[in-house]
DNA sequence: TGCGTCAAGTCCCATTTGGGACTACTTCGA
DNA sequence: TCGAAGTAGTCCCAAATGGGACTTGACGCA
C-alpha cells in the first residue's frame, strides 16, 4: 500500500472490515490516485455524458467543443484538442455534426487558411445553457460528501496538478489519447 | 465561475493572462472537479493504458480484473464490475481473454452455481507485479506537483469522495457506465 | 523561387465498447 | 412445492473511438 493511501486510511480510523470490497480497493492501493480518479470517471462523468446522448443526442465530443466555445471564442480545432486531451479526429468528427446541426459556425482564420474560427450560433449557446444546471448539479453531487473547505482544497489540488500536467503538455510534443 | 473555482485561482493569485487556454480552461470552470479529474483521466489514465494495450496486449478491462484479483482473491466477475465501475460484459470479455491466456484461473463457487469464483494464476500474479513499478512511476509522476502534505490530503479528499460514491452504488440499485 | 519540414484538419478502417437480449441458477413468497 | 422475480454471466450487434495515412497550407532556408 502507498504512503498516501496509508494516511488517508489511518485519517478515517484504520481498515474497516465491514467496508465493502470496492471501498476497500480505493483504500488500500498502491496507485492510490490514479485509481481513484478512474472510478469517479466511470461512477460520475460517464453516466452523465451517456444520459447526454440519450436525452441531447450529444456525443461526448460534441459536448465538450461546446462547453469550449462557452468559455472562449473563437477556438480553432487544435485549441479545443489541448483543452480536452481527446484526439484530433475524434475533435473534428465532433465540430463537423455540432456545424451540420447548426450548432456552432465556422469561418476562416485570418492569419493561417489551414485553421477554422469556430463559434457558438444562438442555438448552441442557448443548448449549453440549458445544459449546464444539470451538470452544476451533478458536480454538486459528487463533491457533496466534502465540507466546503474540504472542497475548496480538493478543486485547488485538482487544479495544481492539471496545470502542471497542462503545461508540460501543451509546451512539450503533444500525445492526446482518448476520451 | 464557481466557488470553489474562484478559491482556487485566488490561492494561485489571481486570473493568469499568460496562462494557455487549457489551463485557463481548467481554472474557469463552473464544474471544476468534474472536468479536472476528465482532464487527467484523458491526459494520464488513457495514455497508460495504451502503452499497456501495445506493449503487454493487455486490454484495460483486462488489466482492472488483474489488478483486482492482486488485491483480494477469489473474486467473482460481480465484484469486478462493482470495484470499477465498468459494465458485466465488458468484465465477461475480459475474464475470458485472461483464461484463455491462462492469467487467471475459473473455479466454481461453493454456495452458488452462477458464480465463478475468479484467481491469478502464477503467470497473472508475475505480471501485474512486473507491471507495478511502471504504474507506481505514473503515480509519482501525477502527484508530482504536490507537496507531500498535499498529496496525503489529495488522496483523503478522493478517498472520501469516491467512497461515498461507492457506498451509494453499492448499496443501491447498480448502474455500471463505461470505461 | 523552390524544397523539405511541419501543422491543421479530414478520412478510412480496424478495434473496442456497451446496450440489451438471453440462459442458467437462486431465492422469495404463496 | 411451484411460480415469479431477481442475479451471474455470456453473446450478438450497432456504434463510437482512435491510429494512421492523406491533403492542404505555412514556414524556414538555401
Amino acid at each position: 500500500m502507498s504512503e498516501t493511501a496509508k494516511q488517508a486510511e489511518a485519517a478515517a480510523g484504520g481498515p474497516d472490515p465491514a467496508a465493502s470490497l470496492t471501498e476497500r480497493m480505493l483504500a488500500e492501493n498502491a496507485i492510490g490516485e490514479t485509481w481513484r480518479i478512474c472510478y469517479l470517471a466511470n461512477t460520475f462523468v460517464f453516466p452523465l455524458y451517456a444520459r447526454l446522448e440519450k436525452e441531447q443526442d450529444l456525443l461526448r465530443p460534441e459536448f465538450v467543443t461546446m462547453y469550449c466555445l462557452a468559455h472562449h471564442e473563437p477556438l480553432i480545432a487544435q485549441d479545443i484538442v489541448q483543452m480536452t486531451a481527446l484526439p484530433k479526429n475524434t475533435i473534428s468528427r465532433g465540430v463537423k455534426r455540432l456545424l451540420s446541426r447548426g450548432l456552432i459556425s465556422r469561418g476562416g482564420h485570418p492569419e493561417d487558411r489551414r485553421k477554422a474560427q469556430l463559434r457558438l450560433t444562438q442555438e448552441g449557446r442557448a443548448l449549453v445553457e440549458a445544459l449546464m444546471p444539470d451538470f452544476v448539479t451533478q458536480r454538486e453531487d459528487l463533491v457533496g460528501a466534502l465540507t466546503p473547505a474540504e472542497r475548496a482544497q480538493l478543486g485547488r489540488l485538482l487544479l495544481k496538478m492539471a496545470q502542471a500536467v497542462a503545461r508540460r503538455n501543451d509546451s512539450a510534443g503533444e500525445r492526446p489519447a482518448r476520451s
